[in-house]
RNA sequence: GCCGAGGUGGCGGAACUGGCAGACGCGCAGGACUCAAAAUCCUGUGGCCGCAAGGUCAUGCGGGUUCGACCCCCGCCCUCGGCACCA
C-alpha cells in the first residue's frame, strides 16, 4: 500500500490542472443570465516581499471551497486573482535595496502565484490583473478624468497630514490617531496644495447604500461612523458693533437660550477681519498661530485640557433673547467642521462646561428633566422641559426645535464627518494623474467662454487641462532616482523631459502634474476589470459586467472598512450615474476572515516571532492539511489562535481517508456484510449538513461533520461506491489533491472530480424513524429512551415506566403535570 | 466616554426556534504493536463525592421569567475591535 505521499500528489495535479485550465470561466457564461453565473471575489494582495501569511491563506481557501460548490453545483463562477501592487511598501524596499520597484513588484508577484498555486486555489489565472500595468491603470485614470471632468475633482491648499518618513501627504483614512498607517512615524501637519476628490458629494448615498447590504454589522456601523451625518441648524450671530456675523452650526438649537458664549476655531477667518478691534489682537494672534501649527492629534493629545483665548471687546449677540455675548477662540472647536464656529451651551454640552468652568464663563440651564430650575454640578445633555427661553418656557424640547430655528431665523441643516479625499501622493510609484497645467488656458477658463468648452473640472481648477483619452494610458516614465525627495514634491518634478510637455488645449506649453494617485486607486475598481480584463476599447463591456455584477461574495481582511470599501463604494456610485455599471452597490455579501493568530493568542509579528510561514506548514504537512486545519479552527469571522499542534488531526483525517480508499478500491470489492440503513441516514443528513455549512460558511462544523460520517465509514466492512463516490466529492471542496488523486486515480474516474456534481441529499433516507427522548423529572434530565419517532405522550410514559433505570423516579408517586414536546422531550413533574 | 462583538473543559471550538451542555479536533492518561522509540490503532478524559450504580456542582458574576435558560429580561464585571473635542 502507498503511504500518503502528499508532496508528489499535490504537485501533480497542480500541474495536471494548469495544463487542462479547468478553472477558466467559459465564455458563454458572459451571455448568461445572472441566476446561471457566481461572483466569488477575494481581495487581492499587495504582492509584498514576505509572501503569503497564514491570514490570506484563511481568507483565499474559504473563497476557493465556495468557488468549487457553486461550479458542482453547475454554475459559472468567477473567481479571480490580481495584484494590488502601487504603493509604499514596494517603493520603500526598492529604495532599500536599490532595485527599480517595477523589478521587485515583478519578483513578488511570481512568488505570490507560485505560493498561491501550492494551495490549490482554483483562480482563473487568464483573467489576472496588475494595478502597476499601463493597461490596466489607462482605466484607473480615464476613471479620474471622468471625475475631473464632473467636478468631483478640485485642487485646493490646505492642511494635510504629512508623514515625514515616508515623505508624502495621507489620507484622513491612513492617517491613524496622527500615526501614518504603513510605518507608524507620527504624522505632522503642512499646508500643501492637493487634488481633492469630493467624495462628501456622495455621502448621503454611501450611508443610505449600507442598509440593503448583506455586510458584517461592524463594518456598517464604521463606515456609518465614519461618514457622521448629524442633523441640526446653522444660525447667524451678529458681531456687534460690526457689519460681521458669524454662522454656527449646532445639533441642539433648542438650548439656544443657554448659549452664553462663542466660540470660533483658531483657523476662522473672523480672527484676521477683527484684528483691529480686539483689544488683546497679540496674544489672540499668538494662540492662532500656535494651534495652526498642531497636527490634529496634538490639539487632542493634551489631556482634553481646554485651551482658549477671549477676543477681549468683541461681542455675538445671541439672536434667542438679544444678550450679549462674549467670543473666544480655542482649538477644541476645529476649523473643516460645520461652520468652524459654535454656539456654546456648558449647561448641556460637556465641553463647552468644561471649557466654561476653566474660564470662569457664565452658565445657563435651559432645559430641565423635570421642569424646575436647577444649576446642576453634572451637564444634563437629555431632553425635557424648556426653561429660561422665553415664550418657549415649559414646552417640550424636542417639540419647540424646529419653531426655535424659525425664531431665530436660523435653517435646518445637515452635516457630516467625512471629508474629501486628499488624492494627491508625492511619491513615485503611483498612478501618473493625467493632467496638464497650461498657463494660457488658465486665463481662458477663468473668462469662461462657452465656445471654449470647457469641462466643469477645468472651469473649477482654472490652468489645468486633461490629457485626451486618446493619450491614456499617460505612463510613468523610468527614472533612476525615484526617492522621496522630501521637498514636497514629487519625483517626477525632476524628470524634466516628461514634465514639460505641450498643452493638449491650445498648443502651447505646459507642465504636467507630478504628484502620484494614491494607493487606494487601483484597488477601487479592479473587480470590474476582471470581467473584461483584456479589452482595450472600453473600461468593461456592459453586457458582460451585467453577467456577473455586483460580486455575490466579496472575502478580506476588516482593515479595509473605512479605505478600500468606502472608497470602492464611492468610485462604484459615480460609475452607477456615468451608467457604467448597473448597480449602485458593487459587493452584496461581504465576509471579514478573522485575523490568525500567533500560537501565544498575539497579533502575528516579526518582532514577537510568533509569524507561521504558510510554505513551510505546505512542506511539513501538505496543501490540503492546512486548508483543512485553517477552515477547522473555528468560525471563519473569529480571531483564532494558530496552534501548532491541531493541524496534525487534519492530517490523521487525511491520511485515514487515503488508507482507507486504498484498502476498499484496490483488490476485490469486499461484500457488505452487514445493514447500512443506518449510515445512509447518517450520510444523507451529513450531506444535507455540508451543503448548508458551506452556503452559510460554516466550514468548521461542516468539516467536523465529514469527520463523523467518515468514523462510520471506517466501521463498515464496505460502503456502496456511490457513497464512497459522493463523500470524495463532499471532500473535494476543501482537500482537492487528495480528493483528486483518489477520484481518478484510486477509484478510476476520467475527469476531474471538480466536474462531478454535487450529491444530493435524499430527505426520506436522511429522516431518521427512532430517536431519543430526553426523560426530565421535575426538570431535571434523568435519562433517555428511545421510541418511534412521533410517540404520543402515553406511549413515552409507558416506556418510563418499564424503563429499569427511569421507574424508580416515577413509581408510586402522582403524576401532577406532564409537558410533552413531541420528538425533543418529555418532563414529569411530581 | 460612546458604538459594536464576545465571555462554554487544560486548549481551539460544538449546541438548529428555549429542550440530553461540552459534538469534532488538539492535548493528556492508560493499553495494543515494537528489543526499544517514533508513527499508527484502541479505550478513557468538565469539577467534586463514590469501588460502583449513582449523586452533586457547572456555560464571567448576581437576580428574574419558565416545567425547562449557554440561549430571553434586569443589574454588574471582564476581554477584544472601532470611534473619540465632529458642536
Amino acid at each position: 500500500m502507498k503511504p500518503y505521499d502528499f508532496g508528489s500528489i499535490e504537485r501533480k495535479w497542480r500541474k495536471s490542472w494548469e495544463k487542462e485550465k479547468l478553472f477558466e470561466v467559459k465564455q458563454s457564461a458572459f451571455s448568461s443570465p445572472r441566476s446561471k453565473n457566481k461572483y466569488i471575489l477575494d481581495m487581492f494582495p499587495y504582492p509584498s516581499g514576505d509572501g503569503l501569511h497564514v491570514g490570506h491563506v484563511e481568507g483565499y481557501t474559504a473563497s476557493d471551497i465556495i468557488s468549487r460548490y457553486y461550479r458542482m453545483r453547475g454554475f459559472n463562477v468567477l473567481h479571480p486573482i490580481g495584484w494590488d501592487a502601487f504603493g509604499l511598501p514596494a517603493e520603500n524596499y526598492a529604495i532599500k535595496n536599490k532595485v527599480h520597484p517595477e523589478i521587485v513588484v515583478k519578483k513578488n508577484i511570481s512568488n505570490f502565484t507560485r505560493q498561491l498555486k501550492d494551495l490549490g486555489f482554483s483562480y482563473d489565472w487568464s483573467r489576472q490583473v496588475n494595478t502597476t500595468d499601463p493597461n490596466y491603470y489607462k482605466w484607473t485614470q480615464w476613471i479620474f478624468l471622468q471625475l475631473f471632468k464632473e467636478g468631483l475633482a478640485y485642487e485646493k491648499e490646505m492642511p494635510v497630514n504629512w508623514c515625514p518618513k515616508d515623505k508624502t501627504v495621507l489620507s484622513d483614512e491612513e492617517s491613524e490617531n496622527g500615526i501614518c498607517d504603513r510605518c507608524g512615524t507620527k504624522v505632522e501637519r503642512k499646508n500643501l496644495k492637493q487634488w481633492m476628490l469630493k467624495i462628501t458629494a456622495y455621502a448621503d448615498k454611501l450611508l443610505d447604500g449600507l442598509d440593503g447590504l448583506n455586510w458584517p454589522e461592524r463594518v456598517k456601523t464604521m463606515q456609518r461612523n465614519w461618514i457622521g451625518k448629524s442633523e441640526g441648524a446653522r444660525i447667524n450671530f451678529k458681531i456687534q458693533n460690526t457689519k460681521y456675523e458669524i454662522p454656527v452650526f449646532t445639533t441642539r438649537p433648542d438650548t439656544i437660550f443657554g448659549a452664553t458664549y462663542l466660540v470660533v476655531a483658531p483657523e476662522h477667518p473672523i480672527i484676521s477681519k477683527l484684528k483691529d478691534k480686539v483689544k488683546n489682537s497679540k496674544e489672540v494672534g499668538k494662540y492662532s498661530e500656535v494651534s495652526r501649527n498642531k497636527s490634529d492629534q496634538e490639539r487632542v493629545s493634551e489631556g482634553k485640557e481646554k485651551t482658549g483665548v477671549g477676543l477681549e471687546g468683541i461681542y455675538a449677540v445671541n439672536p434667542s433673547n438679544g444678550k450679549k455675548i462674549p467670543v473666544w477662540t480655542a482649538d477644541y472647536v476645529l476649523p473643516y467642521y460645520g461652520t468652524g464656529a459654535i454656539m456654546a451651551v456648558p449647561a448641556h454640552d460637556q465641553r463647552d462646561r468644561d471649557f466654561a468652568v476653566k474660564f470662569n464663563l457664565p452658565i445657563v440651564p435651559v432645559i430641565s428633566p423635570d421642569g424646575k430650575i436647577t444649576v446642576d454640578e453634572e451637564v444634563y445633555e437629555g431632553d425635557g422641559i424648556l426653561v429660561n427661553s422665553g415664550k418657549f418656557d415649559g414646552k417640550n424640547n424636542r417639540d419647540a426645535t424646529p419653531l426655535m430655528i424659525d425664531f431665530v431665523k436660523g435653517k435646518s441643516e445637515v452635516q457630516f464627518k467625512l471629508r474629501d479625499w486628499i488624492f494627491s501622493r508625492q511619491r513615485y510609484w503611483g498612478e501618473p494623474i493625467p493632467l496638464v497645467f497650461c498657463e494660457h488656458c488658465k486665463s481662458d477658463a477663468k473668462l469662461n467662454k462657452p465656445s471654449l468648452k470647457f469641462s466643469k473640472g477645468e472651469l473649477l481648477n482654472p490652468g489645468w487641462i486633461i490629457v485626451p483619452e486618446s493619450e491614456l494610458p499617460l505612463k510613468l516614465p523610468k527614472v533612476k532616482n525615484y526617492e522621496p525627495t522630501g521637498t514636497l514634491q514629487s519625483p517626477l518634478a525632476e524628470v524634466k523631459s516628461w514634465v514639460n510637455t505641450i498643452c493638449p488645449r491650445c498648443g502651447g506649453p505646459a507642465k504636467r502634474e507630478t504628484n502620484t494617485m494614491p494607493q487606494w486607486a487601483g484597488s477601487c475598481w479592479y473587480y470590474l476589470r476582471y470581467i473584461d480584463s483584456k479589452n482595450k476599447n472600453k473600461i468593461i463591456d456592459s453586457k458582460k459586467e451585467k453577467s456577473f455584477m455586483p460580486v455575490d461574495v466579496y472575502i478580506g481582511g476588516v482593515e479595509h472598512a473605512v479605505l478600500h470599501l468606502l472608497y470602492a463604494r464611492f468610485w462604484h456610485k459615480f460609475l452607477y450615474d456615468k451608467k457604467v455599471v448597473r448597480d449602485s452597490e458593487p459587493f452584496t455579501r461581504l465576509v471579514n476572515q478573522g485575523l490568525i493568530l500567533g500560537s501565544d493568542g498575539e497579533k502575528m509579528s516579526k518582532s514577537r516571532g510568533n509569524v507561521v510561514n504558510p510554505d513551510e506548514t505546505v512542506k511539513k504537512f501538505g496543501a490540503d492539511s492546512l486548508r483543512m486545519y485553517e477552515m477547522f479552527l473555528g468560525p471563519i469571522e473569529d480571531p483564532k489562535p494558530w496552534n501548532e499542534k491541531g493541524i496534525i488531526g487534519n492530517w490523521r483525517f487525511l491520511n485515514r481517508i487515503w488508507i482507507y480508499y486504498q484498502a476498499q478500491f484496490s483488490k476485490q470489492p469486499k461484500r457488505q456484510s452487514e445493514d447500512i440503513s443506518e449510515f445512509e441516514r447518517l450520510f444523507h443528513q451529513t450531506l444535507k449538513k455540508v451543503t448548508e455549512d458551506i452556503e452559510t460558511l460554516h466550514f468548521n462544523t461542516a468539516i467536523s461533520s465529514l469527520m463523523i460520517l467518515f468514523k462510520d465509514m471506517e466501521r463498515l466492512s464496505s460502503v456502496p461506491k456511490k457513497y464512497a463516490s459522493d463523500f470524495i466529492a463532499m471532500l473535494s471542496v476543501f482537500a482537492p489533491f487528495i480528493s483528486e488523486e483518489i477520484w481518478r486515480n484510486v477509484m478510476g474516474n476520467k475527469k476531474s472530480v471538480m466536474f462531478s456534481a454535487w450529491p444530493k441529499a435524499d430527505e426520506k433516507k436522511a429522516r431518521q424513524e427512532s430517536i431519543t427522548i430526553a426523560v426530565q423529572i421535575n426538570g431535571r434530565t434523568r435519562g433517555t429512551i428511545s421510541a418511534k419517532k412521533g410517540s404520543s405522550k402515553e406511549d413515552l410514559l409507558k416506556a418510563i415506566l418499564s424503563d429499569t433505570g427511569l421507574k424508580s423516579y416515577v413509581e408510586g408517586k402522582a403524576i401532577k403535570r406532564v409537558v410533552f414536546v413531541p420528538d425533543k422531550i418529555i418532563n414529569v413533574l411530581l
